[in-house]
DNA sequence: AATCGACTCATACTAAAGTACCAAATCTAT
DNA sequence: ATAGATTTGGTACTTTAGTATGAGTCGATT
């Protein structure tokens, strides 16, 4: 929001500077009128191309966020959401086990519980939960 | 393409004829420099946030939509590309065999080969993997 | 100090998933 | 029409996945 402010406060007083400046150039006769039309649309497309990039680029962010609340809201642990992450990925329990070093038959147990939370029969469809969800980073 | 040409074409036409109509203005006196400019850098501005909406909105459809020339490449039959479609969306051997109304062996054979033309060790890789090949619809 | 939740791990199962190989019916394009 | 690809299905087997249960450790809370 801060920023937004301070955006439109720079373009405002921008503006304002153009438009003394242009005035100068016309009356010294330097600048055509026509030329500074064409210089200021360019610049102005420009700045709209610019600023739309911008907020869509935020909205993107956005979309490909993590809902964390989510996540609480499950009653996913730590460990457990790791595992998710892990299984999202497509590794295989024992592949999971070693990436954070424990075993099997832990990286099962917090697979089991995710599945449950998740209201998931298969792993695959806890995956596909978890995106419907929002709580995977992509 | 071609619609590229077009527009670009409307617009260089829209900014000479503009280009004249100020002229004219000018001189007959009945619009200030100053606000002629106004006039055009609001409508470039709102042009730039046209064009850059237009050209985003353009790529997010791509990026959700499937990758048919990737699926041809891969080598993946029409049917294999439906196993792989219900395997994405969670589902087991068993109830994508119900839903495509054929037996679970004939599933196990088309995963086995979408498996391998996907380059997966598990199903669940696979689908990572059409995700990011972008061959999915999701 | 006792409790509770999270993490760890094991054993013993059952259930899916996946592989290998074969074989027949059906489509498709030359 | 016939060769090649696709689709279907089976058997037999190995490998993962997932369940159930119990239990020890650790850190935070009460």
């Amino acid at each position: 929001m801060k920023k937004t402010v301070l955006i439109f406060g720079v373009l405002a007083f921008a503006v304002v500077g153009l438009l003394q400046l242009s005035r100068y150039a016309v009356i010294t006769g330097n600048l055509q009128t026509e030329w500074l039309l064409v210089f200021v649309a360019i610049l102005f497309l420009g700045l709209g191309v610019f600023l739309q990039r911008r907020s869509l680029h935020q909205e993107k962010i956005v979309a490909s966020e993590v809902n964390q609340d989510k996540i609480v809201e499950l009653g996913l642990s730590k460990r457990e959401y790791e595992v998710l992450l892990e299984m999202a990925r497509g590794y295989s329990n024992k592949e999971i086990a070693d990436h954070l070093f424990v075993s099997e038959s832990t990286i099962k147990t917090h697979v089991s519980h995710v599945l449950e939370k998740l209201n998931a029969k298969r792993r695959t469809q806890a995956v596909q939960n978890a995106k419907e969800l929002q709580i995977l980073p992509f």
